[in-house]
DNA sequence: AATGCGGGGCT
DNA sequence: AGCCCAGCATT
């Protein structure tokens, strides 16, 4: 839960998911949707996707015992080099060096190393100073005492190299460069989108889309969705939605415009009812008629959420 | 080496 | 409006 996402944003995940999933077989014998569920509106999903893979082959073709080597945790899907070493220093206390987020710019602010710490010579050399740097004694607690450095004292915007307690062994102090190390390459850029989703409702169901793999969001569901052309009319947003499902409606008012940030788009999601529905949904296994009191039971989407909540508002 | 993948918090 | 976050997999 912890890659790419910070601790205040996944602790209540965590407690949830724990207290469901005590331990990997739990998580083993559960559905992958229950799964997706309880990661709802945390982002990144292949990591629940791969929790939940990484689990069914820890029972079955490791006994269900958690393998304890950094070369065994890295084959598991979702265990890369990080989170490997992660789990052999603190759950094993064995020596396995790590580095991220807080790592990096901690080492790479001691080495006063002025390249991205994200290539690959960047790489190289942090996890060549995280190993060297690991004691024989207590690797994890070391480990997390670096990393709670990194985070604390050793901050991305003014550091608080008056408290340090290895300010003296640090040459980005001694060259008073903190502020421009670590370089990071910049952020690709963001490209505005606007999309149109479509609330279908026969009786009290509404259609939901299972995204497929490979897509974004796979596995989660989500209302009728599609992205719009600029000159996008309503006649045409008809049309997408015949083509998509092969009903044939008439649109109702727009209720919404929701914002909504992914990767490197901005999206803009116009969100419309449906007035009347006719005709046969395609034959594609992916659409599914939801009652609204049934919505707990899927995974949504956020903006597919945000949705669900308007409409519920909107029917009193 | 570059890109896709999410969402929220903080400045 | 940017920047950043206990990265990983794929191409």
């Amino acid at each position: 839960m912890l890659q790419q996402t910070t601790v205040v944003a996944v602790v209540p995940y965590f407690e949830r998911f724990l207290a469901r999933f005590p331990n990997v077989k739990e998580l083993a014998q559960a559905e992958e949707s229950e799964v997706l569920k309880l990661w709802e509106g945390l982002g990144y999903y292949s990591r629940a996707r791969n929790i939940y893979k990484a689990a069914r082959i820890v029972v079955a073709q490791f006994d269900g015992v958690f393998p304890s080597t950094v070369t065994e945790l890295q084959q598991l899907p979702g265990i890369g080099r990080y989170t490997a070493g992660a789990i052999v220093s603190f759950a094993f206390d064995e020596r396995a060096p790590i580095v991220e987020a807080n790592t990096l710019r901690l080492y790479a602010r001691l080495l006063g190393y002025d390249g991205d710490p994200r290539s690959t010579e960047g790489q190289r050399l942090l996890w060549e100073f995280a190993e060297v740097v690991l004691p024989q004694s207590q690797p994890g607690r070391f480990n997390q005492a670096l990393m709670e450095l990194g985070a604390s004292v050793c901050s991305p915007k003014s550091p608080q190299c008056e408290t340090c307690p290895v300010s003296g062994f640090c040459r980005a102090f001694r060259d008073q460069t903190q502020s421009t190390i670590p370089r990071l390459a910049k952020r690709a850029e963001i490209t505005a989108v606007i999309e149109a989703s479509v609330a279908v409702r026969k009786k009290d169901a509404y259609l939901l889309r299972r995204r497929n793999a490979g897509e974004r969001w796979a596995g989660l569901w989500d209302f009728v969705r599609f992205e719009l052309t600029p000159a996008e009319s309503i006649t045409q947003i008809i049309d997408a939605v015949r083509d998509q499902t092969g009903l044939k409606i008439d649109l109702g008012p727009q209720i919404a415009e929701l914002k909504h940030a992914v990767t490197r788009y901005r999206i803009t999601l116009k969100c419309f009812t449906a007035e009347t529905v006719s005709g046969t949904l395609h034959k594609h296994e992916e659409w599914e008629w939801v009652p609204a009191h049934r919505f707990g039971e899927f995974p949504l989407s956020v903006t597919g959420r945000k949705f669900a909540k308007l409409l519920a508002a909107d029917n009193g």
